[in-house]
This record gives structure tokens, sequence and C-alpha cells, in this order.
DNA sequence: GTCCTTAGTTCGACCGAACGAAGTATTTGC
DNA sequence: GCAAATACTTCGTTCGGTCGAACTAAGGAC
């Protein structure tokens, strides 16, 4: 190895080393935003889960429920007795089975809360402005590798 | 403005839009992440956020965790009761005030869970593979910018 | 040296969130 | 059309985590 393969090397390790201590600290600011976000809506880690998967499945069921956040039936009932009694979240009936409870997102409450969301996304707006296009598509790129990785270390970690 | 100028503006607002959308995504596979993690060591979020205090400044006695924390004394007696008992922290004395208590990390027990990390860190690095120097450091660049603003975006949102 | 303050613990009580078991309503299978 | 299965709720209980009040031990002031 020729020194400037050396060299090379070296600042690339360097370089992984400061990616890591800022993947760390910003892993650990997002974590307390998270947090930061459920105390002002007042709402549990539990809480905020459940609305987590309706923002993304769409209206679903309390066995679903169960299914999703681990819990027994009877403690779903409660979990949803909460959210509709903070205004989160409606149980509807399902179009065809009456036994069924649709549990679906109250989305004028989810628009009041956006609020927040929409001062940070300027701010990310505004931070993004030091940044050109290309660059801006590196992240992305990144962003997007790192979370799909991410997810898998999740499944491993949560199911072994 | 000449059509070149919409094009790039049009092609800026999507970037953006498509960062915001893998930032959220990122956010979210963070915070299960985290929580996974959490699980795996057997904590709750106190304990949790504790050990970071520990990590972050060093031994503290039950007054500063107090305050770090935002819990009454006699839950500080509690809470590092139950950390001692799971082998993460240890009670010392204090070398010049005999009523303080100090509370350090058992680096041991810490360093039994860095092994996830290890793990973790080497998924990171290989990802990183895809990734020319300049483009990490773009990453980083980045990084550290949205992590200062988060950080003040969630202690504008945890005051107020 | 005595009194007041400070640090931490113990104790009893409380509350939110989870559970299992039993109950109700509805659908499915034969 | 009736029995078994399914979906959810109700009820009583339990448990973990927090608290305030009272207590002990150790500094600090004068």
């Amino acid at each position: 190895m020729d020194s400037e393969h050396r060299e090379k090397d070296g600042e690339r390790a360097g370089v992984l080393r400061r990616l890591m201590a800022a993947g760390r600290a910003n892993s650990a600011v997002t974590v307390m935003f998270h947090s930061a976000v459920a105390a002002k809506q007042g709402l549990n880690a539990t809480e905020e889960k459940t609305l987590d998967y309706l923002e993304r499945r769409g209206p679903l069921t309390a066995k679903d429920l169960a299914e999703l956040t681990g819990l027994a039936p009877a403690s779903v009932t409660g979990l949803v007795d909460r959210l509709e009694a903070k205004g989160f979240v409606r149980r509807v009936k399902h179009p065809t089975d009456k036994r069924r409870v649709l549990v679906e997102l109250d989305q004028e409450k989810i628009a009041e809360f956006a609020v927040f969301f929409e001062d940070w996304a300027r701010d990310v707006a505004a931070a993004c402005e030091e940044f050109s296009t290309p660059e801006l598509e590196t992240v992305i790129r990144f962003l997007t590798v790192m979370t799909e990785r991410q997810q898998r270390a999740s499944a491993r970690l949560s199911e072994s």
C-alpha cells in the first residue's frame, strides 16, 4: 500500500467516525423532539404509536390495533377510549361487520398539531438553502439507505 | 422569470418534498430503534434518559438527577434503586460531602450493550461504501445543521 | 456548640395503564 | 336455524412509577 492510499484510508476512517458521531447526536435529538411533541399532545408512548399506525394504514379495527401494539383486547378498549376522549380518533361503524369497530383519525385534531410540523418544515427548508440541489439528492439517498438498514436492525433487535 | 428558472424552482421544490419525506421516515425508524434498544435493556423512558445524562455529564448526585429529570427526590431514590438493581449504575461516596450520593455508570454493563451498537456501526459503515468521501462530508454537514435546528425546536416546544 | 439548612431515604398512598375472565352482540359453519 | 367462533366491552385486580410528609445524617452559620 503506497502512502497515497494510506492517507486516503485515514481520511475515510476519520470521515466515518465523524459521521457516526453526527448520526448519534442526530438520533438523540430526534428522540427528544419526538417526546416533546408527544408531551405537547398529552399522549403517552402507546397512544402515540397508535396514531402513527392509523396515519400510515388508515382506519383500523380494534383487533388490528391489538395485534399491532401487542396489547390485550381489553387494553385496546381503554386505549381507544382515551384517544377518543382526547379527540384524536373516532369509533365508526364497520361497513359490513357489526361486531367490529373501526377506529379512524380525527383529521381536524391532527391538523391542529400540524402547525408545529409546519414550523419545523419551514426551519428545515431554511437550513436547506445552504445546500445545492445535488447535495440534497445525496442526503436523500443517504437517509433512504440508512432508514432501510435501521428498520431491519430494529426488527432484528425486537424479535431476538 | 424565464422557463429555465421555473424548471429549476420546480425541481428544487420536488427535492425538498422528497427530503422531508425521507427525513420523516428516518425519524420514525430512529424512534423505533431507540425504543427497541430500551426494551432490550429492560429500561423505561426515565431510566434511559437518566443513563443518557450520566453518559454525557459523568457521575451526578441524586439532586442533579432530580433537577435534570424533573422528578421528586423520593422518585430519584426509587429510580436509582432500580438502575442499581439492574446493574447499570453504582452509588458511590461523594469525595467531600457525606450527605451527597454520587451515581455513576457501570462501564462493564454499558459495554455489554455496546455489542448491539457495534453491529449497527458495521451496518452503517457497509452502507457508506455506496458514498464517496465528499458525499459523506455533505451528509455530515447536513446532519450537523439539522441536529442544531431540531435541538432548538425541541427546546421551544418543551418550554412553551 | 447550637440551630438551621441541605441531601437523601423510608413509608404509605395514589394513579394510569395493563390484564384475565365473564358478558354481549354478531357472524359463520354445518 | 342452532352451535361455535369472533369482536368488542365491562369489571375487578394488579403493578410500576410517582408523590408528599416525616425522618436521618451531615454540612454551614454565627
